[in-house]
DNA sequence: AGCACGCCGACT
DNA sequence: GTCGGCGTGCTC
């Protein structure tokens, strides 16, 4: 007997098993590993979707088991290397198989079956009596929905929660009717075509047939030509309607078929070609080393640390040239689609048609069409944000991470991998280069080409010969003392002025949006905070409303303090709104415009936004971290970053490394053409080894130094972190769940024999923001000082997987994240 | 996740 | 008594 070991498209801690089936002989040859079925489950035989992992043969007959009632695909939707990966991401970030393998596939493609509960006709008022009111109610409730409804529709509209019961027993007295849909959301997006049916002995005597019917007959004359062409060209082309069509097939002349076509998520947009150039003596360098792997398709590791603007765009595109004379394909992930348009269109211009673009705001659809094109094999490059590592490329003969440092790459839901590791580990499985890029790598990635893991490249040189600018440092304490309380520094100012008048253009960089994110009340020190969440309201001069930005709650701007009914309201923390205002009020002859996730909302408005910015339309460019990567404009000559401390002064052993990087990352916006370029840096901490480190454009001093700290605090690169967060509305419950859990934890440690617990096991602790959409958060943080690594993770997946049931109630949500990025 | 079963307080 | 809410345990 041969046996389907399935895993059931249910989310769900208790239903991540492998289940058997039985496969009927009728399905023998059908069934393989990586396909997907419909298996009865449960009691009630709900039909659900299930991925087969396995197939297997049994001799024993197993009468019990229940049997595959169908298949979905006719091709596996999931390949050996991705099987492969799918088991390898269960233990490495400790998820569900279901939720690994969502990752592969698009959710517009998963299928789940609704119960839809249809009225019969019958004269119910006899049969149920009046007394019976709950299910009356169903009924008039049935009624009002026009007769059918979905289950959970009809749910929304009672307010009872034993609904099943009522259902079953108007179910048994005939009075309703439940029938199952699939709620396939599968959108193949078809066109109807028209393809002739006549043989060429056959014309003559048809073609006299028609002597009358004139339209038919151009149709058909039409159609003998082409044989095949989309309903509407025909019908456009040949100025007749569709009835002529009609009759044609009725006397089955011709035939329609549906043909899948693809939506271009890019609609017409043309793209400017972005022409080869001869690569300078560095990048040849690279492009001829990294060739070399892959000529030999070894799955090596390359990390090219070059300056901004030292053109490793150009050597991705070299090398894929390569890649793809090679006959194999390449997927090239960049930090955000939308935030590196730039990057993009040269992609598009050099290659033309065979990309496909996997960006986050494309629509279920879209997405779903070009994970067809891949699959299809009708593109040979993938370029897209961190999803696209899934890409379902059947010969991949590189993977590209540009900017590799950025925090993006990492998963915020479970499963929370991170794709440089999940590159990793596919290179590794599928004989393919991997190559890592960043004017500023981050540690991790760094230290590993130190140790040996990776092949360091480094770009010393900018490729247009232009030089890196010149940062100037204002020590803004000594501003003050000077008697400027401006938040723009004389220096900045008179540089503004200059580059004004120079006709030369300003990025302005502040990494917090909004006007104000702090609005306090002089008198007593009462803050406005989100009522749902704990943090501090931002002020947002346009709407002039009060906005939080983690859970979105609008308030009124408060006039007096609600405590103390004083009228004296600071505004403080600025943000990019506030500096626009002040440019305007310094500049008023200057073009301004803001760039932030509020003027960026809508759809195409990042592209308006840097279009115009490129053709000179605006003098000076305001934005948050946005602005701060991919932007390659020549006539930038100042680059003011107004102030370095918002993310220097984060509680997290990253700041140092993250202010580095964007202030190494803005400063490489100025002076990319042939004109000098300027950075005007202010901070309250002029000594602070990350900004003198970053005002030298010097990386390895940086390092060196960041690397001694990390060592010293075991943190990441010389300590694995696994961070647990509860969370939940009562606090006390998320308090006394996350304390139990560190006790166990304990527990199981101390038994293991580990007994310096206070390094390894930290918490529970309130989370950085201790209250998110009236949500309360905990955490524990581990750390493998001393202990494996997979001894932490075998005692967390003991604690909150295999018994979570016993230690997680209802109510409180618990999340494991393997090396968090940021354990605020 | 969904569903059945069984316990228990709150009502006609 | 019994209705309905809720916790528990199971699904090949």
């Amino acid at each position: 007997m041969q046996i389907a070991q399935v895993i059931v498209n249910n989310n769900s801690y208790q239903t991540d098993k492998l289940f058997d089936y039985e496969i009927p002989t009728d399905l023998f040859r059908k069934v393989k590993r990586g396909i997907r079925v419909m298996v009865p489950f449960g009691n009630g035989n709900k039909r659900l979707e299930a991925y087969v992992l396995n197939v297997i043969e049994s001799n024993s007959r197993n009468s019990k088991l229940k049997k595959v009632l169908a298949v979905i695909d006719e091709e596996p939707i999931l390949s050996e290397d991705q099987l492969r990966l799918v088991f390898w991401m269960r233990n490495q970030y400790l998820c569900k198989y279901i939720e690994a393998i969502h990752c592969f596939i698009p959710k517009s493609m998963v299928n789940k079956e609704r119960k839809k509960i249809t009225l019969l006709d019958h004269s119910w008022e006899e049969v149920l009596p009046s007394s019976q009111k709950k299910l009356r109610n169903i009924i008039t409730t049935l009624q009002a929905l026009g007769g059918s409804a979905y289950l959970d529709l009809l749910m929304q509209h009672i307010d009872y929660k034993e609904i099943n019961e009522s259902i079953k027993v108007l179910l048994e007295k005939n009075i309703i009717d439940i029938k199952y849909e699939l709620n396939s959301k599968i959108n193949i997006k078809t066109e109807q075509y028209v393809r002739i049916k006549i043989e060429e002995e056959q014309w003559q005597p048809i073609i006299s047939s028609l002597k009358r019917a004139k339209k038919q007959k151009i149709l058909l004359e039409m159609l003998k030509e082409v044989k095949e062409i989309s309903v509407k060209e025909l019908l456009e082309r040949s100025n007749t309607s569709r009835s002529s069509l009609n009759s044609l097939q009725e006397k089955g002349y011709i035939e329609y078929i549906d043909v899948e076509i693809s939506r271009n998520p890019f609609g017409d947009k043309k793209f400017d070609p972005f022409y080869k150039f001869e690569p300078n003596e560095e990048q040849k360098k690279a492009i001829d080393q990294i060739s070399a792997s892959i000529k030999n398709e070894s799955s090596e590791t390359y990390l090219i640390h070059g300056v901004t603007g030292s053109g490793k765009t150009e050597i991705y595109l070299q090398l894929i040239e390569k890649v793809l004379k090679k006959g194999k394909q390449a997927i090239v992930l960049v930090p955000e689609i939308s935030l590196t348009p730039q990057t993009v269109s040269r992609f598009m211009g050099r290659f033309g048609e065979r990309i496909a673009v996997l960006h986050s705001n494309l629509s279920d659809g879209e997405r779903y069409d070009e994970w067809r094109r891949i699959l299809r094999q009708e593109v040979d490059i993938v370029i897209g944000a961190r999803s696209a590592i899934f890409a379902p490329f059947k010969n991949l003969g590189m993977i590209v991470i540009d900017e590799e440092h950025e925090h993006t790459y990492k998963s915020e839901q479970t499963p929370r991998y991170n794709a440089i590791h999940i590159a990793e580990y596919r290179s590794h499985l599928e004989n393919s280069v991997l190559v890592l890029g960043s004017a500023t790598p981050s540690l991790e990635s760094y230290h590993r080409a130190i140790e040996g893991d990776f092949t360091l490249i480094t770009l010393k040189n900018r490729a247009m010969k232009s030089n890196l600018p010149t940062v100037e440092v204002i020590n803004m304490a000594e501003e003050f003392h000077h008697g400027n309380t401006s938040i723009f520094s004389t220096e900045l100012l008179k540089a503004m002025a200059d580059t004004l008048s120079n006709h030369h253009q300003t990025i302005l960089f502040l990494n917090r949006r909004g006007h104000s994110s702090v609005l306090s009340c002089k008198a007593c020190g009462y803050t406005v905070k989100c009522q749902y969440c704990d943090i501090t309201m931002t002020f947002h001069s346009a709407e002039k409303r009060l906005k939080c930005h983690y859970c979105g709650n609008v308030k009124n701007i408060v006039k007096s303090c609600p405590e103390c009914h004083s009228e004296e309201i600071k505004y403080a923390g600025i943000g990019t709104q506030q500096i626009e205002d002040l440019v305007k009020v310094n500049f008023p002859k200057a073009k301004v415009q803001r760039m932030d996730m509020d003027t960026t909302s809508r759809k195409g408005a990042h592209e308006k936004i840097l279009e115009s910015f490129k053709h000179q339309e605006i003098d000076i460019l305001i934005g948050t971290q946005m602005i701060s990567k991919g932007l390659d404009f020549p006539n930038v000559t100042l680059v003011g970053i107004i102030s370095a401390d918002t993310t220097l002064n984060l509680p997290d052993f990253r700041a140092a490394e993250k202010t580095f990087q964007l202030v190494t990352q803005v400063a490489g916006r100025a002076g990319r053409g042939l004109e000098e370029g300027k950075v005007i840096l202010q901070t309250y901490e002029p000594n602070h080894y990350s900004i003198v480190a970053s005002t030298h454009h010097d990386y390895e001093s940086f390092v060196k130094d960041e690397l001694m700290i990390r060592k010293e605090f075991h943190y990441p690169p010389f300590a694995n972190l696994l961070l647990l967060n509860f969370s939940g509305k009562n606090e006390k419950q998320v308090y006394a769940i996350a304390n139990s859990v560190a006790t166990n934890m304990k527990y199981i440690l101390y038994s293991e024999g580990f007994k310096e617990l206070d390094a390894i096991l930290l918490g529970p602790n309130p989370s950085m923001i201790s209250k998110i959409k009236e949500s309360y958060r905990y955490q524990i943080l581990l750390k493998d000082i001393g202990i494996p690594f997979s001894l932490l993770k075998k005692a967390v997946k003991y604690l909150l997987i295999d018994n979570r049931s016993k230690y997680i109630p209802q109510g409180i949500t618990c999340t494991i994240d393997i090396n968090p990025l940021s354990i605020i």
